[in-house]
DNA sequence: TGTACATCAGTGAACGCGCGTTCACTGATGTAC
DNA sequence: TGTACATCAGTGAACGCGCGTTCACTGATGTAC
């Protein structure tokens, strides 16, 4: 209906326009949210929803795809906190373990638009016609992947889980979790059962039963 | 290069004009796997693929949503009809069980970008502005998962593996087969460790260590 | 303290493009008589 | 057997739209003298 979402706008003072990098990405993340859709989120989508000229753009992001780069890290430097945060708060390594993995999921749930354009794969662009490196997107979800491993590695030397390959055992792991939260975001309509988190954590996990 | 990329067309005799049909699936399905990214299978690029004029389309579909519909569908009926025949040529139920996730994941690697467009949730679209119903697609990986999950009950059955709710173990083992088959797909180049189905199989469906 | 000027944040108009969709049409093929 | 005609498969041109991007610009703000 309304073309402008934020109509009046005071221009930053000089030496603060820095200010519109962030109020740009947020915009970003804002349309991400509430579409769930990223190819809704275009560099003019993005301009009226910060309430700016599109043009303006330029000045901060050398192009389009450039935008949802931004985005993504900043996405996954929120998963990476949110992940430590829970971390820190539990007790032993069995609790460390399942407060990370829930942290992940529900870092998925709270925002499936962004866990998607994460992790869909569907947002790979063009690196030949974008601004962006192989190296860019390489290495996004490492420090995720090393939280959990780290995670996993603790309950095996506390002996509460057993593995046989600590790498190999890790990876499946972030799988069976990527895979719940990927398909949860997806078809949200879909009827869970109540405890699958928990059902895939402890099989991947290779939980011991004693309470540690 | 060339826009014309099947020249020269012979048009269908009177009364076989389905057959455009068939094609114009053919033609989506060689562009979901030739570039990876639905949002390439546009109505003009498919008929551009077909050898056709964009308005020759709409004699056979509706509207462009539905053309990714019946792509769609077909991918699922190729799926099941795989999982079947890997099913059928196995003996015993701990050798259907991995012959199943072998093939489902054998699908994902071979079709990556159909497996992604199937279960990716970024194509579900539009159920207002398109020809679509909820119907359409609530029920579209229905056969895979009862599929999975009865060769699952097979083993349970068998005594080869353990469960204390099939249901909510079953799709436990699918999400798992899922996050590894999405992610493959998604990042290919990730080196992934060369027994990673066998330890998500293996764990998520609570096989015993007896051979059967 | 006053003023000329450089800098900086952001704009408005315009471009060419591919998209989905519509419309009236063409021309070959089979059918009725 | 011949011919008029209905049917059907597919087309060409055109539409309005949102897109990414470019360009020359405006006008407020801070700085040098």
């Amino acid at each position: 209906m309304d073309t402008e979402k934020a109509p009046a706008r005071t221009r930053n003072r000089r030496g603060e326009g820095g200010r519109l990098r962030d109020e740009i990405v947020e915009a970003a993340i804002a349309l991400l949210d509430e579409t769930g859709d990223e190819s809704a989120v275009t560099l003019r989508s993005v301009a009226r929803q910060a309430g700016i000229a599109a043009p303006s753009i330029y000045r901060h992001f050398p192009d389009q795809p450039a935008i949802m780069l931004a985005v993504v890290q900043k996405a996954f430097t929120e998963l990476n906190a949110r992940l430590r945060a829970a971390m820190d708060a539990a007790d032993g390594p069995r609790e460390r373990l399942f407060a990370a993995c829930h942290s992940y999921l529900r870092f998925a749930l709270d925002h499936p638009g962004r866990y998607r354009t994460m992790f869909g794969g569907f947002w790979t662009p063009d690196l030949n016609e974008s601004s962006l490196t192989e190296e860019d997107l390489a290495t996004l979800g490492d420090e995720s992947k090393e939280l959990l491993a780290g995670v996993l590695q603790d309950c095996v030397t506390a002996g509460v889980a057993t593995s046989t390959d600590l790498a190999a055992d890790a990876i499946a792991l972030w799988l069976g979790l990527h895979g719940l939260a990927h398909q949860r975001a997806a078809s949200p309509a879909f009827r869970w059962p109540p405890d699958i988190a928990e059902r895939v954590i402890t099989a991947l996990a290779h939980l011991t039963d004693k309470k540690a």
